[in-house]
DNA sequence: CGGTTATGTGACAGTTTTGTAAAAAACGAG
DNA sequence: CTCGTTTTTTACAAAACTGTCACATAACCG
């Protein structure tokens, strides 16, 4: 499947017009019909990137992207703004409060899918729909396969879901933390170490005699891709 | 703000308006006719982002956009694209190629202005953050990495921590006892000499045989980064 | 100069962090 | 329920890093 992509939008016509064309661009959306709905919706399910309408019925865009610009786990989520024609106030604004980019109503289909990708790929730029590719590595989220060079790699579903985090930031430095967050879910409980366990895993099923290490460990912080694998793969 | 931007554009006259309107907003604007003219400019001074007319004389933009993104000194540096109007073709090959944004000819130079502000505070990480440069070495706390020229420098967490300190205000004399203070913590009771020998530590990693050394040791007051060695690198 | 103080640095013992095998627990398809 | 797979925990060894000390150098000062 795609990013998931949260559609904060109280016009339940634009709503569903919405969702249907980004569903078909193979995007996950979730639709928040006001400001509540769409903090409760971030909380559930951290989106991957936030198409918001600035006029909303109780709370403002702006207080909303205020709100998840001042999060530190949903700092990084791109915003784009949907505002309507002429509210330049509103729109630099809009800038100022964080958003990355926004369209003025009405707009193109083509052209709101256009930005939403650039936008995704500027966040994650190994991410070009299902498929992720560092180096020689490849990982496919449709069909739930990784393969280095031309060879299968057999995952277990952890360690599947491992790589996909790291390779969502290639050369980034996950804390075991951030993994068990990610790949665990902020809700579980296991032992820190667990992590290095599902690494050294990875590692073994990844690397056959005399391939390089594509992951790096990085001494009391974390681990990593290594961008310098990439290089000379 | 002061951020370098280049523009890329060959209408004199836009030229011109888009130079001074930036430099009025407290950029550092440099421009570039042509392609050939873009690519030296990036090279001699490195843009912190970049505004690119898509037709051009000779190279057409979407090349030098490709160019830019090839390079990985330049892969971060977001990049604006100018279109004339209807060019949808065009405009979807350039977030192909890994354009940020664009804007279509004519267009406003507050709209300009918002946008290069937006891209900029969302590369904060790289430009404003995560990424600090002092003469030809280079600290990324995203990766964790140190680079001294092309070499990669390994450093252990402390010495890490340490010229990580140090590059926050390049050419300040830290004493030992702000060291201590902000490398091991306030908290922590460690002997003064250990300061010392870390310094040490850090010196030897960063120094190949012949190479100045960035370290400059203020006898009795502590340790700061040498600018001399700054400009002579 | 000689005396004094500050810094550089090798060695080392102790600590922390990481890699990993193996056991135990959990899970899932028949 | 049973078997095979996957996950988690645990324990231990290996590796990397740390802080301290002692002594060698270097800088300062009258």
């Amino acid at each position: 499947m795609g990013a998931k992509v949260l559609v904060v939008e109280d016009d339940a016509a634009l709503a569903e017009l919405l969702t249907y064309n980004l569903g078909k661009e193979g995007f996950e959306v979730r639709h928040a019909p006001d400001g509540d709905e769409a903090l409760l919706a971030i909380d559930e399910d951290m989106p991957d990137l936030i198409v918001l309408d600035w006029m909303l019925p109780h709370m403002s865009g702006i207080e909303i992207c205020r709100q998840v610009r001042a999060r530190p786990e949903t700092r990084e989520v791109p915003v784009i703004m949907l505002t309507a024609r002429g509210e330049e106030d509103d729109l630099l604004r809009g800038f100022e409060t964080g958003a990355d980019d926004y369209l003025t109503k009405p707009f193109s289909m083509t052209e709101l899918v256009a930005r939403i990708k650039s936008l995704l790929r500027r966040m994650r730029p190994t991410i070009a729909g299902n498929v992720a590719t560092f180096g020689d590595i490849t990982l496919d989220r449709e069909t739930c396969r990784v393969r280095r060079g031309s060879r299968d790699v057999h995952l277990g579903p952890t360690e599947f879901r491992l790589l996909d985090v790291l390779m969502q930031r290639p050369g980034r430095v996950f804390s075991r933390e951030q993994l068990l967050d990610r790949v665990w879910g902020h809700d579980v409980y296991v032992e820190i170490r667990t992590v290095d366990v599902h690494v050294g895993r990875l590692r073994k099923a990844l690397n056959r005699r005399g391939e390089p290490d594509p992951v790096r460990t990085v001494r009391s912080a974390g681990y990593a891709l290594d961008e310098t694998y990439k290089a000379s793969a």
